[in-house]
This record gives structure tokens, C-alpha cells and sequence, in this order.
DNA sequence: AGAAATCAACGAAAAAATTCGTAGTTTTCG
DNA sequence: CGAAAACTACGAATTTTTTCGTTGATTTCT
């Protein structure tokens, strides 16, 4: 049964979101040979996966054509948006500013995307 | 058997570690009434998660005393960025911009947040 | 058409995360 | 001291996540 609200994807869901957000649709056997870049999954694995994905509401299918197609239910955007709240307030006792100062030390930033994060907080401030 | 790295914490873990991290050293009792803030937890069932996240090295016990006292092995500040390190790989693709571009959307940011957020960006212009 | 390849559905096994009951030990209190 | 209370250890049940083998249907190739 498919359910009302869509439940964070798991690992390895969120492997498959990322697939399809970046290759758009997909058929099981694109997505399994995408995911097989790294690590060897079987294809029924990824096909049972993408089944649950669906009954969650995380996916969609177009199951006109016998190869039956996927693609996202959200946006890349809109799913990202939920992640790092939800991570905002389990890690971060909803401390943006916190989180912000973790993401910059987690991994060295260039100077154009410095400038490009300020850009955006320009925009932030125009609100 | 102790394992060698520390592996990602999961929700439940999740919620131990921050009330710790708050509280500072607690014995099973603190955290599990502390836990039951929102949502009943059973006493044995907190102790358990403790007891498998002190073997994992998520934790550390002082059972000097019968009441066993309980700390992170890990500060905040560390766990959170490997925290935030991972979900910028599996959910970002690497672009710590976009991370925080979805922070800020995630939540509603006052004027002073902004502005310590710019701060923080002119300390790590700085290097 | 007939065989081989490809596919989706399904059930179930395996692994990981969460929950709790029971037993035995130490402490507290009358 | 002896009973009651509080505590840890342990095993196991439950739930969720991940994995895959088998079956039957559709398509492709000869």
C-alpha cells in the first residue's frame, strides 16, 4: 500500500535517487549498471528496491512500456531540503549556523564557491 | 569486540549522543528519562542501545562506580562533521554550496544568524 | 514459429536496528 | 540482617533494510 507522506530514503534508496536525479528517467537495468560503477549489486536487488521506492512514494513509474521507467517523486531539491532539515534538527538542535560551520570544515572550499556562498546569502538577505 | 572506526551513528544513537553531548556524562537513567521527554523508551531497551554503542566506540564507560556513567567518545563538533561529510557526498555530490544553499532554505534564518554566517566566511577566507 | 534473452513479480533469506523480558548482582532502607 | 529497589548482562523477539533466487511473462533473434 502506498503510504501518505515520504519517509527519508534509506542508504541505499538514496543511492538510487541520486542516479535517477542525475541521469532523469531510468529503466532497473540502467539504474543497476549506474549503481554497479562501484560495488557489484545483482539486478534483482536493485529492481526489489525500486519497487519499495515506489510503494513509499519515493518514485514514480511509467509502466506503459513492458521495461517499465522511473524517476523521481521529488525534486532533487525538495528531498534535499528534508535531508538537511532533518539533520538540522537531530544533530544540530536546529543551529543552521552550526550546521553551516560543519559543512565548511568538512571539506576544503575553493574561493570561488566561498564567493559563490556569499552571493547566496545576499539573496537570503533580500527577504 | 571493540571495532576499529567509528562507524556513522544511527537515529536512535543519534539521540543518546545529543543527550549526552548536552547533559554532559550520564548514567542509563538520565539518558533514558531524558529520552522519554517525547516518546516512552523502555529502561533495558536504552541501556541496550548504550551497551552496543560503547562496543561500536560510539561511547565510553566509566563502571568504576555500580552505576555505570556514560560519555561520547566522540565530541560534537567531530561527529558532526562527519555527519554533515557524508550526507555533502551522498546526497550533494561534493558541492558544500548546495548544502548550504538547502540549509538556509530548510529554515527560516534571522538577521543575526545571517550575519554570523557571513563571520564565519570571512574566518575561512583567511586561509 | 521456436529458442534465447530480458524483464517484472514475488517470496524469502540475511543483515542491521530497535525493543523488551528475565535473571542475577549490588545497593538501599526498614 | 532481610526485603525491596535499582542496576547490568544476556538472550531473544520485532522491525526495517538489503539481498537474491525462482517463476512466469514479453520481447528479440534466428
Amino acid at each position: 500500500m502506498a503510504r501518505s507522506k515520504t519517509p527519508r530514503p534509506t542508504d541505499r534508496e538514496l543511492t538510487i535517487l541520486r542516479i535517477l536525479w542525475d541521469s532523469g528517467p531510468c529503466t532497473v537495468r540502467q539504474v543497476n549498471e549506474a549503481m554497479n560503477a562501484d560495488g557489484s549489486t545483482g539486478y534483482t536487488t536493485t529492481l526489489k528496491l525500486m519497487q519499495i521506492m515506489t510503494d513509499k512514494g519515493l518514485l514514480r513509474r511509467d509502466d506503459s512500456q513492458f521495461k517499465h521507467v522511473f524517476k523521481p517523486a521529488l525534486t532533487e531539491a525538495k528531498a534535499q531540503k528534508q535531508l538537511v532539515g532533518d539533520m538540522l534538527e537531530r544533530a544540530f538542535c536546529g543551529s543552521a549556523e552550526k550546521l553551516v560551520l560543519r559543512a565548511l570544515s568538512a571539506k576544503k572550499i575553493s574561493a570561488s564557491e566561498l564567493a559563490s556562498i556569499r552571493k547566496m546569502l545576499d539573496e537570503f538577505e533580500g527577504e
